[in-house]
DNA sequence: TCTGGGGTCCTAGGACCC
DNA sequence: TCTGGGGTCCTAGGACCC
């Protein structure tokens, strides 16, 4: 059986975490640029308060009901979620982290589900629901019924299966989103029970090939992987506090998406071959636009400068004067950074360059990692920093990744 | 007036997830 | 006024090849 072990509405559990002021209060967490809700508690959500709502259009229902507001703070939720996958890791063994605050594991048999979810919670002061069922599709109905629950776990079992699955709406399966779940409503299927006596080739033509792998799920065969995917894809992208329209203030942001995509490959030892930049003006006006083009590179890599000077020559292909709300940075065509497949054509000289320029890349590399991330930039992201200061006005300390944040307890 | 068929590869864009 | 960021996967259609 498989096993879902989800975090209750882990962002704004983790700002609780060290504010026993709060305790039984409803809590928020807002986007970068403190832009929208994208995180709230049990008893936030029954206030009213809608995730994904703009932060101002909920002002006055957060005031009046003197909810606590958080700007996002990833340090600390990730170091929070290290936590929790660590100590579910020791007690099923592999476990396939899916987000920041889920992770699929095989059960054990000898495991009792109840007592798994109290170590955790006991460990980490994070309450967790956890969902067994015969598939990763299964286990997030059964996960999503454990939250419903007092006892926070649910056991599905193949004879359940059919009853469960009539009282579920294809609003609520995982990989029906709202564009399928009304197409599903118009074609009179409701329940996960009705889409999963559909016939195959009326889903594969209505639901293409990914709709098939869910309903095979809803009916008990594994279709989704248990094992651990490889990386396929990275980027780094953001939505400006202000928007921008000069060439050379764009050129700086994408300068620094690139370092941050090239430093997410060297961290997971992989290099890319394609770079790909996207500018995007505000999608909630009329004359949207959102320019994009990609660069095939001659070699996989992940050096910086390479990937910076990929992206400006992509902008200066792609741009056009406009007041762009942000940009992001794609790096595809991944590979392991060790098994490097050199173009057919590259000379000796060229081969020694790129040698070079890996013996630079691990010098860099040992250097921000002591001295950290900002000890050593390029100098095409060198004023950033200054223009463009992401808004966190609620930010909460980094309790657990910063000396200077810790908590201190009075005896 | 007519101007094929079959194949691969690439890219844009949409749908979905957290 | 304001409305996030980081991912995966699939498909249609154009470019190109023989």
């Amino acid at each position: 059986m498989i096993g879902l072990c989800d975090c209750n509405s882990f962002y704004a559990t983790c700002e609780k975490l060290f504010r026993p002021d709060l305790k039984n209060k409803p809590v928020v967490v807002l986007s970068n640029n403190d832009g929208c809700i994208v995180a709230l508690t049990k008893d936030a959500k029954s206030l009213g308060i809608i995730r994904g709502a703009s932060y101002f259009s909920q002002k006055e229902i957060l005031d009046k009901n003197k909810i606590t507001a958080f700007s996002s703070n990833y340090a600390l939720y990730q170091d929070i979620s290290d936590r929790i996958m660590n100590i579910l890791k020791s007690l099923v063994g592999t476990i396939m982290p899916y987000s920041i605050d889920e992770a699929f594991f095989i059960m054990p048999e000898n495991l009792d589900i109840d007592e798994l979810r109290s170590t955790i919670i006991q460990y980490t002061g994070i309450e967790v629901s956890i969902g067994i069922a015969r598939t990763k599709t299964l286990a997030k109905i059964a996960n999503h019924l454990g939250k419903e629950r007092k006892a926070g776990t649910f056991i599905l079992k193949k004879e359940m299966e059919t009853e469960i699955l009539k009282g579920i709406s294809v609003n609520d399966i995982w990989g029906i989103g709202r564009s399928r779940a009304n197409l599903l409503k118009s074609k009179g299927i409701f329940s996960a029970y009705q889409l999963s006596q559909k016939n195959d080739i009326w889903i594969k033509k209505n639901l293409t090939i990914t709709g098939y792998a869910t309903v095979s799920e809803l009916r008990g065969s594994p279709m989704v992987n248990i094992d651990i995917p490889p990386l396929k894809s990275t980027c780094s992208g953001i939505t400006f506090s202000h928007s921008k329209s000069e060439y050379e203030e764009l050129e700086e942001a994408i300068a620094c998406h690139c370092t941050n995509v090239a430093n997410k490959l060297i961290k997971n030892n992989m290099n890319c071959q394609t770079i790909s930049v996207n500018l995007f003006t505000n999608r909630f006006l009329e004359d949207y636009i959102a320019p994009s083009a990609i660069i095939k590179l001659t070699d996989p890599t992940n050096y910086i400068p390479t990937l910076i000077k990929a992206g400006k020559e992509i902008l200066s292909k792609i741009y056009k004067p406009a007041n762009f709300k942000g940009c992001r940075v794609w790096a595809t065509n991944l590979s392991p950074s060790g098994s490097r497949q050199m173009s057919l054509f590259v000379s000796e000289k060229e081969q020694d360059k790129i040698a070079k320029q890996d013996k630079l890349a691990l010098i860099i590399n040992d250097i921000t990692q002591t001295y950290g991330r900002k000890s050593l930039m390029c100098a095409a992201t060198n004023n950033r920093e200054k223009n463009d200061l992401m808004s966190r006005e609620m930010l909460s300390p980094c309790y657990t990744t910063k000396w200077t944040d810790l908590p201190i307890v009075y005896i």
